[in-house]
DNA sequence: GCTCAATCTGGGAATCATTCTCATTTATGG
DNA sequence: CCATAAATGAGAATGATTCCCAGATTGAGC
């Protein structure tokens, strides 16, 4: 990944608090929430306001230092950007899977698809049905087929 | 990309609720929020309530004809899923912009990462600073180093 | 055509993450 | 120590989505 330093039009020095939160999802060592973020910071020394959290998340991810990512519930994910992974997340019961190795290496844009936009980081997630959720939703479209009474088939699954 | 005729386990026929849905999110050749297709079907001979709609596009998901992702504000946008195309979005104003080109051409995940998960879609969405927004972030940080009343520099990094 | 049970539907309340407001606190420079 | 600006957080406001439930619709069996 191309360092930041060199494009970043505001390179800025963090503040304290920035650099705690920064700091903080460097050791959570998985993506947090803002909640749980915020409730993380509480037990620390200096407990940090939701409003603050989430002010500085969104700073600090214009300044490409932090990405994130929605889980099909809606909820924000945050990372560092330089935490660089995907995920394979089922649609129906939300679990998600890290990838371990990236499908795809080298991603980029083209300068004419830029278009003009400074490039920060990107999110490469695939969904799917878990094998649980899989299971159950082929007995219930059994129990619906039964249900509807039929004769033939039940392709025995 | 594989039809999912031979592996979706639970490939039904849908309801005409859920035809009519699908159709107006072809329709609008965009993608669309729910709250957006809730406005248009409203208009329609047959309005469809909001909690209705979202019902059937999170079933319409599951079963792998609808696909989504979330925009930097939460909202969650829904489009057919052979509708098959990526973005680059602004993590300030918000924009977006379609890709012509999809920057990965096969993409697909392995036997083994797939952890037995049935594949349903996928998302790959670039993020940045649009040049707006970056200009105006120029500015506040000049104003900001010109009120720091510098001297010497930022230590860098 | 009629009856009954199961399913579908939508209004409105409930939820919940996120954002906004604003009074207070903290930092900075003089 | 004072004055101004920036940062902070408590709590209210927002807004998308989900939940609840009562009424409407459907289809099978008669």
């Amino acid at each position: 990944m191309a360092h930041r330093s060199a494009l970043v039009p505001v390179a800025p020095k963090l503040s304290s608090r920035q650099e705690q939160l920064l700091e903080a999802l460097r050791r959570a060592g998985r993506e947090l929430s803002g909640q749980d973020l915020h409730a993380r910071l509480r037990a620390s020394a200096t407990p940090m306001g939701l409003a603050t959290v989430y002010r500085h998340l969104r700073q600090l991810q214009q300044w490409g230092r932090v990405r994130c990512r929605h889980l099909p519930s809606g909820e924000a994910l945050f990372a560092p950007t330089e935490c660089d992974e995907h995920h394979l997340t089922c649609v129906d019961c939300g679990q998600t899977h890290r990838l371990e190795h990236c499908p795809v290496h080298a991603l980029e844009l083209s300068g004419e698809e830029l278009r003009g936009y400074l490039p920060l980081f990107h999110t490469l997630e695939f969904y799917g049905l878990c094998p649980d959720c899989q299971r159950r939703q082929r007995r219930t479209a059994s129990e619906a087929v039964e249900a509807a009474g039929q004769s033939a088939s039940l392709p025995s699954a």
